[in-house]
RNA sequence: GCCCAGAUAGCUCAGUCGGUAGAGCAGAGGAUUGAAAAUCCUCGUGUCGGUGGUUCGAUUCCGCCUCUGGGCA
């Protein structure tokens, strides 16, 4: 099978991804898709440090601002737009250049993902009122029963994927290890893409924490508290909806709501993005094939043109 | 100047009726299949402010000192 040229440029949260994509668009013969499950919401910019208008205009994005801060998305419905969206590029004569810390969205681009059934508000709400009535333990009880070896990987303290587990099975009459054991036998997951992976991070975790904290305070200078303010004022939307729930706003939000104080905000926030930050770190440590660069090398970007440029003509 | 209350993990504090101590937060490591910026798991040695005394043994009791609150002058 021929593979096409992909590049994916990853790194944890303020790492300066954007920044050397924004360069590597300019001069090298690709085009850029995000790959954030936060920037896929519109309305919702200085929080998620979306790029600026005018960035934008010299270096596209492709799934930005797809979304209502009232819906959902998911890495399955990434999954099919990221595929939609590199096809399209390539019959462009252009490469793909994936950018953004959703590491989880990447994992299932290439390695696919079970034909499951997607999120049933009803079915959810009906689990939820079960878990308050008795307990989650009853729910792992439960999910012991019908799949022992899901219940053996869900924690019982685990609650998003033990309803999620429950929940698939409601719908489908099949559990989780039966869908994913079919996933396996039908391996149709054929991804015609050969992948650069690049990861962008400061080398020392230090370094990564002071661009956290300065972000954050940039970002409060610039209008956050009045962005959600303005999010809130919808009267729409709730704390426990996905886009609410994204680093940041859910501190701003609680802020808001009364719940602490101003510098109490502050530091929840950025508390929040330095564990976020962790999180994506602990994907990349596992990563096969990934070429780690330094967010303070000074020839960064000559270099990573350099590479992305042999990587394309090979 | 006097009186009272504190001083224990990076932070906020609990505790030891005398046998060298533990929570939350922070931090670190890990997991990750339609919420993933989500959700979850694991990890706690620190001159118990300093210094003398009592004691087999003091972070714990007593004295003095230093600092921080609060009160009285």
């Amino acid at each position: 099978m021929v593979k096409y040229p992909s590049i994916w440029l990853m790194g944890p949260t303020a790492a300066g991804k954007t920044d050397l994509a924004v360069e590597l668009v300019q001069r090298c013969n690709c085009e850029i898709i995000s790959v954030d499950s936060a920037l896929i919401y519109r309305e919702m910019d200085i929080g998620t440090a979306k790029p600026e208008p005018e960035i934008l205009a010299k270096a596209p994005h492709r799934l930005i601002d797809i979304c209502d801060p009232a819906e959902s998305y998911s890495a399955a419905e990434f999954r099919a737009d990221a595929l939609k969206e590199m096809a399209d590029i390539r019959q462009k004569g252009k490469v793909p250049l994936l950018v953004g810390g959703t590491m989880m969205y990447y994992k299932v681009l290439k390695e696919g993902i079970a034909n499951l059934p997607e999120a049933d508000e009803a079915v959810r709400q009906k689990l939820l009122e079960e878990a308050e009535a008795s307990g989650w333990q009853k729910l792992h009880d439960r999910l012991r029963t019908i799949d022992p070896v899901s219940a053996e990987r869900i924690h019982p303290n685990d609650p998003q994927r033990l309803q999620r587990a429950l929940e698939v099975y409601e719908l489908t009459g099949k559990t989780l290890t039966d869908l994913w054991a079919e996933q396996k036998r039908d391996v149709q997951c054929n991804f015609p893409y050969q992948v650069l992976s690049l990861a962008v991070a400061p080398t020392e975790r230090k370094v990564l924490h002071e661009r956290i904290e300065k972000r954050f305070r940039l970002m409060l200078e610039q209008g956050f508290l009045e962005e959600v303010k303005a999010l809130k004022e919808r009267g729409d939307l709730h704390l426990n909806m996905p886009s609410m729930r994204s680093v940041g706003y859910r501190q701003v939000w609680q802020y808001l709501e009364g719940e602490y104080d101003y510098d109490e905000m502050v530091n929840r926030g950025i508390y929040a993005t330095r564990q976020l930050a962790k999180r994506q770190i602990t994907w990349l440590r596992s990563w096969q094939d990934l070429e780690w660069l330094d967010s303070l090398n000074p020839s960064l970007i000559p270099e990573t043109v350099q590479r992305v440029q042999g990587f394309i003509e090979q």
